[in-house]
DNA sequence: AAGTGGTCTAGACCACAAT
DNA sequence: TTGTGGTCTAGACCACTTT
């Protein structure tokens, strides 16, 4: 690698431009033949420098239409541990509605159900692998944007002929209906990763660059695994924030 | 686009391979030239290709050597807070040398020391901006390879004249010279977010495709902020774990 | 010196979205 | 239809690593 290849350079060039406002937030940059004579460079390499951008989250390519500046990384902080506090389920308010609401804008999310044998989920869980589990797999969104995938998984031994295996599992939401259940819920583990999103992830939260973050929730009642729940979220948009206290 | 562009066809192909082991972990991949005759394409299709499996992790681009088998996502599952027991400490280890020990590898680390106003830091301490921080600054790695950036910063009134200001701080770590110094760690807070690598990290930390996850840990002695420790390291080989009990 | 990947050019055709 | 970005070609030269 040269000490500064073209397309690096046009790139800060074009990064130091947006920092400093030359394009507002949504506004289009200049179209590529129009980079081509600005910066005496090939087709190819402006746009080397424009996936440069791109992939730092810093613009958006729309096909057919141009290049565009993206919103600065505006963060929603999720606690987890206050999150699915009991306190909150006592209020009715399972834990995406609720924040939605106390950060004001409209939540709405589908759901899809349906029923499959254990399979890989069976060691997690302590069952066969043909033991059924219920899955729940829902989109979060916030003002019609996509902003989460959830996919929830509990053994259909414990979900049969209630609420859980409804679309809308009513006030307070799946723990809720756990805990009425008699299944106490008494910890939580959640493992947090990050990778390049899939295809499919990408066209679902209409993605066009940068990395998501994965949580796996695992939720126990007395010892007993009662749900995990796979979720995927925009990287640039979300900050996971966990407090516990020292021993 | 198309419904299949060639080069992610190429690239799928490849992955498919890969995935069945035509090529073991850390073998070389045939050389640009024979993937052109081979799959009768331009050099610049063939590199997107390329690039999308250094983009998914699978492959490790060398200059001048060649395009090699990536190995498989390694995890290293933290757990925050056993990392940072008081046990732990009592056994006169860090949390980076426990974990290195416990997984089998040799871990080393550097350490760059130095000092400056609080500027930033200065709301989040609680401090004037003018106010001195001691900065940590550390690349952690596991037989030679950097596998976590660690940048800590501590108030200047707690750490001067101490071991905490030495490259060395000691058996324990800097949290245990922390609560001899009458500093009781009494909770912890971490911040997850995951984005891709500046240009610097990459350098760093070796990194040639994927996301970081980067993790602020604000350590907080009865109720005032002792550090700050801004954490990077790469997506494709942590995961982070936490687990907690149910209110 | 030979072989590898890294960058760049000039040009072409295609797919998408707005007019 | 026009202008946009998406893909692809054939070739060139450069930089890095190994022989």
């Amino acid at each position: 690698m040269n000490a500064t290849a073209r397309y690096k350079e046009i790139a800060n060039i074009l990064q130091v431009e947006i920092a400093s406002g030359a394009w507002g937030v949504g506004d289009k940059l200049p179209a590529e033949p129009e980079l081509i004579k600005r910066f005496e460079a090939s087709r190819t390499t402006i746009r080397q420098a424009l996936a440069e951008l791109r992939d730092a989250g810093l613009v958006q390519m729309k096909h057919g239409v141009g290049v565009f500046v993206s919103p600065p990384r505006v963060v929603k902080r999720l606690d987890s541990r206050e999150r699915l506090s009991r306190a909150r389920r006592e209020r009715n308010e399972g834990a995406f509605l609720a924040e939605a609401k106390a950060q004001g804008f409209a939540p709405t999310s589908s759901v899809r159900v349906w029923f499959e044998p254990a399979q890989d989920f069976a060691e997690l869980f302590g069952i066969e692998e043909t033991a059924e589990l219920c899955v729940r797999d829902r989109v979060m969104r916030a003002d019609g944007k996509p902003v989460m995938l959830a996919v929830s998984r509990l053994p259909r031994e414990i979900t049969r002929g209630t609420a859980l295996e409804e679309v809308d599992t009513g006030p307070g939401g799946a723990f809720a209906r756990l805990e009425e259940l008699g299944f106490e819920l008494t910890s939580h583990e959640e493992i947090v990763g990050a990778r390049m999103p899939d295809a499919n992830e990408k066209q679902m939260l209409e993605l066009t660059s940068g990395p998501v973050l994965t949580v796996q929730r695992r939720t126990y009642s007395n010892g007993r695994l009662v749900e995990v729940n796979d979720m995927v979220m925009p990287g640039a948009s979300y900050e996971l924030r966990y407090t516990w206290d020292a021993d």
